[in-house]
DNA sequence: ACAACATGGTTGACGTGTCAACTATTCCGC
DNA sequence: GCGGAATAGTTGACACGTCAACCATGTTGT
């Protein structure tokens, strides 16, 4: 027996769902135009950022962000084609290597990203109350924890 | 001058950023587990049974799905080679086309849908209480309305 | 010491999405 | 009607993601 969602859980799926598309959606387009970067870049120039020397493990970066090492190795080779970030071999161990910002890299990053946290500010932020924040956190967090 | 994010703020958008590619991961995971269709798949054939006659003018569907003409395009000519829809040629306008449902359309769809309803159900709606499916709602009504 | 297994990473095939350019029709103003 | 704009849809190039297979190196148990 099928239990199907009420009208209001209907409701509040589809209103999350398109939220999701259209969300992302706009936020990739902004900091596309204004930055010549996707979001994955962001992330992943973010995440070097991070490291005072800017070079982190691909594997360390891969469990920061969530990735499938496929995924990492993907992107990282188009980034390192435009010239954003290097491999460098790891001295400890021979499979690792090392990914380093580059100044270029260092550059996007810096330009970047007030933008984006304005865009992200303006969207999101500046649309809902304290409690709301809170809401879409502890609901975040609630909907994550099953999820492995 | 940058308003950057509050702590609250940015612990509430990381929970949001990571629940979105957790949960999309995961959703087309079992649906494609358990009944070999992606969520686009499944979204472009529950439009299609909406309808009686089951088959849709292509931009009416684009318009519904909020998907770009181009995307629609190539997706549809993915499912008709897997035997999941038909383009049939339209009378009243000879530069458009209907998608027809396919039998076997029909039954992948009839197939997937209750164990993917389950699987919303279980992952989302199960874990929150109503006032938080409300809040889920408002919240993302209260975005979108800031999205074009 | 060495076989078996685990880990770090790449690769190729293919599905998914966007953008811009293109074709073919239909609509609309004059 | 007729020329130009709008609409319906396709195509090609390319970025992005996943899966499974693979290679090389490290680690572990006996």
């Amino acid at each position: 027996m099928t239990r199907w969602l009420s009208d209001d859980e209907q409701r509040a799926w589809r209103a999350f769902v398109s939220l999701q598309a259209k969300l992302n959606a706009q936020l990739n387009r902004e900091l596309q135009a204004e930055s010549d970067l996707s979001l994955a870049d962001f992330e992943v120039l973010v995440h070097l950022t991070d490291r005072d020397d800017g070079r982190v493990r691909a594997f360390e970066l891969a469990k920061e962000m969530l990735w499938e090492k496929s995924r990492l190795s993907h992107h990282l080779a188009r980034m390192k084609r435009r010239g954003l970030i290097d491999r460098v071999e790891c001295d400890e161990d021979a499979r690792g290597s090392y990914i380093e910002l580059t100044p270029e890299g260092r550059r996007a990053i810096e330009h970047a990203a007030p933008g984006h946290v304005e865009t992200v500010r303006r969207l999101i932020f500046d649309q809902l109350t304290p409690e709301q924040v809170q809401a879409l956190r502890t609901i975040s967090e609630t909907i994550l924890a099953q999820l492995h």
